[in-house]
RNA sequence: GGAGAGGUGGCUGAGCGGCUUAAAGCAACGGUUUGCUAAACCGUCGUACUGGUUUAAACCGGUACCGGGGGUUCGAAUCCCCCCCUCUCCGCCA
């Protein structure tokens, strides 16, 4: 969410984001409604007052005990002259609440209204980032590792999968449908190495682990901003009125929402590894092969919340990015890093850098990572605030980066390390998460 | 799932239709005094939206907020209805 001060005195800025990203937006309305809410609260609060006030009188009026009562008659007033007041007050009380009414209605019709639009509003995207309008636009910024060059006709991972019989695709849509898998013997190993790893690296470098709630109320959805616009994406348990998790940026993120933190204590840095459920609405027949895009997968991802301050953001970007940089090349895969052009970036991002790692059945790069920077527009969202030093309060800054995702991680990780005769090389930094195994054959 | 008890400011805790603009205490912050720590005294001490004003910070107002949402009333923390959450006991269960 951002700031309504900020639309109002610079709406063309807004305009112009909703534009670039192709976030559809209509900032003219919202800021009508803004103002039309805003009279209808001032006309409202003058009610309000007159109402209070009046009552406050009333009561006086019609309690003999009251010194006002008291003074009254002293001043030579009968009790029936008071009553006579009281209900004159009385009346005009009435007319005060009857006129009340209609405005209570649109104020709450109103405030709706302007609520909704609000969450429409696309932060707009930072200095550095290309103008395009899709992915195809991303410009690469680095490319590191050597794509390998097979002295053999190399196969892909669904190949593989089945041959060492670590990947079963067909029974797992037998069990759940399309886009679903099942991970076995040294696959399910392989799984579970990868993401232990990345998140050992990450408690190494000062990340708390954290386990969070996968299943989550819908406020945390919309605080994280993947609702309203994205709900197409989510699996919802409606009955209950709770959503699964696309990532666990959203209860990492969401979990100090509603706080005012001490600035002290930042900046916090968390992980959790969390399956991860993803309904790939509008991508039928896009990646159908193989573990590219499935419904449900497991990932570490590391949040930071800090103080805000966008030359500390920006610095702590390039800090996440190069831990999801370290994982890939203790993985031993070549990989580039994007900057995300405008047209591919979300709502919320102020800037994103995607890693993409080397997939030989692909012939190209693929998206692996995905490190966001969102300065405020999650925070707002969230009320998720710090006190300074001024002993201001303020929101915060919220950050995000894929550790690891397994299994898309498998992909490269299984067709760049494989040999002529079928069997696959575990790198060195699995192997002790795979009681030391150096190859994956087929099982005896 | 059943029964009961509760949800008030950072915390504790009063208030149960109108001198409540939510008492008091603790914690925190600023100051005074003594000066090693500490103590005493005075002051400040919520959030959101919004008006004035200002370059801005700050400042001065208004309205709302006592778990959330409705209702009754001129007036609701207080009365009524619905929902949520917490605690205790019982049941069920990995």
């Amino acid at each position: 969410m951002m700031d309504i001060k900020q639309v109002r005195e610079n709406p063309d800025r807004f305009k112009e984001a909703s534009r670039l990203k192709n976030v559809p937006c209509d900032i003219d309305k919202l800021i009508e409604v803004d103002a039309r809410r805003r009279a209808v609260q001032q006309e409202l609060e003058s009610l309000r007052t007159q109402s209070r006030e009046g009552g406050q009188q009333l009561a006086l009026c019609r309690n003999p005990k009251s010194e006002w009562y008291k003074r009254a008659v002293q001043n030579g007033k009968t009790p029936e002259e008071i009553k006579v007041e009281a209900d004159r007050l009385q009346k005009e009380l009435n007319d005060v609440k009857a006129r009340s009414k209609p405005l209570e209605d649109e104020d709450r019709t109103v405030n709706e209204e302007f609520a909704a639009a609000m969450l429409t509003v696309p932060q707009p995207a930072g200095p550095d980032v290309p103008v395009g309008s899709d992915d195809t636009e991303n410009v690469e910024l680095r490319r590191v590792g050597e794509i390998r060059q097979f002295d053999f006709k190399p196969k892909d991972h669904v190949t593989l999968g089945q041959e060492l019989d670590i990947i079963d695709i067909e029974r797992g849509v037998r069990l759940a449908g399309s886009r679903n898998y099942v991970l076995k013997g040294d696959g399910a190993l392989l799984h579970q190495a990868v993401l232990r790893l990345a998140q050992d690296m990450m408690v190494q470098r000062g990340f708390v682990p954290m386990t969070v709630p996968v299943l989550v109320r819908e406020e945390v959805m919309t605080g994280t901003g993947y609702f309203p616009g994205g709900r197409e994406q989510a699996y919802l348990c409606e009955r209950d009125e709770k959503a699964l998790v696309g990532t666990a940026e959203v209860p990492l993120t969401a979990y100090h929402a509603g706080e005012i933190l001490d600035e002290s204590r930042l900046p916090l840095k968390y992980c959790a590894q969390s399956t991860c459920f993803r309904r790939e609405a509008g991508a039928a027949g896009k990646d159908t092969a193989g573990l590219y895009r499935i419904h449900l997968f497991d990932k570490v991802e590391q949040v930071i919340i800090c103080r805000n301050d966008e030359e500390l953001s920006i610095k702590l970007h390039a800090e996440i990015l190069q831990n999801a940089e370290d994982v890939v090349a203790a993985l031993e895969l070549p990989y580039r890093v994007v900057n995300v052009c405008t047209g591919d970036l979300g709502q919320g991002q102020v800037q994103k850098f995607d890693i993409e790692t080397w997939m030989p059945s692909r012939d190209s790069y693929g998206e692996t990572h995905s490190a966001s920077r969102f300065y405020e527009f999650q925070s707002r969202r969230l009320m998720l605030r710090y006190k300074d030093a001024q002993k201001k309060t303020r929101f915060c800054h919220t950050l995000n980066n894929t550790v690891v995702a397994s299994p898309r991680i498998l992909i490269p990780l299984l067709e760049l390390h494989q040999n002529a005769d079928g069997t696959i090389n575990i790198p060195q930094a699995l192997r002790p998460y795979m009681n030391n195994k150096e190859r994956i054959e087929p099982r005896p």
